[in-house]
DNA sequence: GCGACAG
DNA sequence: ATCTTGTCGC
């Protein structure tokens, strides 16, 4: 069902911004678009994201994974091999990511209902990370998923799995610390786009019955590391 | 006040 | 992100 006869519909990429001062720019002018509501439409499929980066090569393998939310089946996949045409900076990672991220997801099939990246969302220096890049350049509900807590102060959850606490910046909560096992490290779980945290708290957890990685990361992860290991 | 910030 | 084995525990 992939059209690829026209797709002006992403003038955000049109070209990458030339210095850090023209992303943040970006960032901070982007950060107006994001939605923290839930869709009315049900979320059936989730898809993954994830980006392998070669050892010593410049080569990256974006992959996206669509699971089916009731029993996590996977529905569908997609890989695509190349080159990040920006350096990783901090705060800036979408800049890095994003493009190769898109190619992944225009291969996919399946168009899911909500989408998990590997990183921050609103838990962002300028409350635009990854996750909101993401979701506003697609205008589809994501939700970020972070292994690091952000520079700000996180008091830790108790031991036990669903146990979480907010993470704040000011006046405003942006985000949380899952424990998605019992006694493993939290995850900082925080909205993307056109989601509340309470939806995408639920979620996560939800999403994350065995592992501490929620299974559609863990599913993109896994799939490009084995690509990266193959060819 | 300055600097620290995902992958 | 990536470099890296065995080992402790359920």
């Amino acid at each position: 069902m992939s059209d690829t006869s026209e797709d002006p519909s992403r003038p955000v990429y049109a070209r990458l911004p030339s210095d850090e001062a023209e992303a943040v720019a970006m960032q901070t002018e982007l950060a107006g678009c994001v939605v923290v509501a839930d869709d009315d439409r049900p979320v059936d499929t989730i898809a993954g994201l994830d980006i392998a980066y070669d050892k010593h090569s410049d080569a990256a393998v974006a992959t996206a994974v669509v699971l089916r939310r009731e029993d996590r089946a996977v529905l569908d996949s997609a890989v695509v091999r190349g080159v990040s045409d920006f350096p990783y900076i901090p705060g800036l990672l979408a800049f890095r990511e994003l493009p190769l991220l898109l190619r992944a997801i225009e291969a996919l099939a399946v168009t899911p209902d909500l989408y998990v990246c590997d990183g921050y969302g609103l838990t962002h220096p300028r409350r635009f990370g990854l996750a909101c890049h993401l979701g506003v350049v697609l205008d589809a509900p994501a939700i970020g998923v972070a292994k690091n807590p952000p520079h700000l102060p996180v008091t830790a959850p108790g031991p036990r799995r669903g146990e979480w606490t907010a993470i704040s910046a000011g006046e405003e909560t942006v985000g949380c610390a899952l424990r998605t096992q019992d006694g493993v490290k939290p995850v900082y779980v925080s909205v993307g786009h056109r989601c509340t945290l309470d939806t995408a708290r639920e979620l996560i957890l939800e999403l994350a019955p065995d592992y501490r990685i929620p299974e559609p990361i863990r599913a993109a992860d896994q799939l490009g590391r084995r690509r990266l290991a193959e060819a």
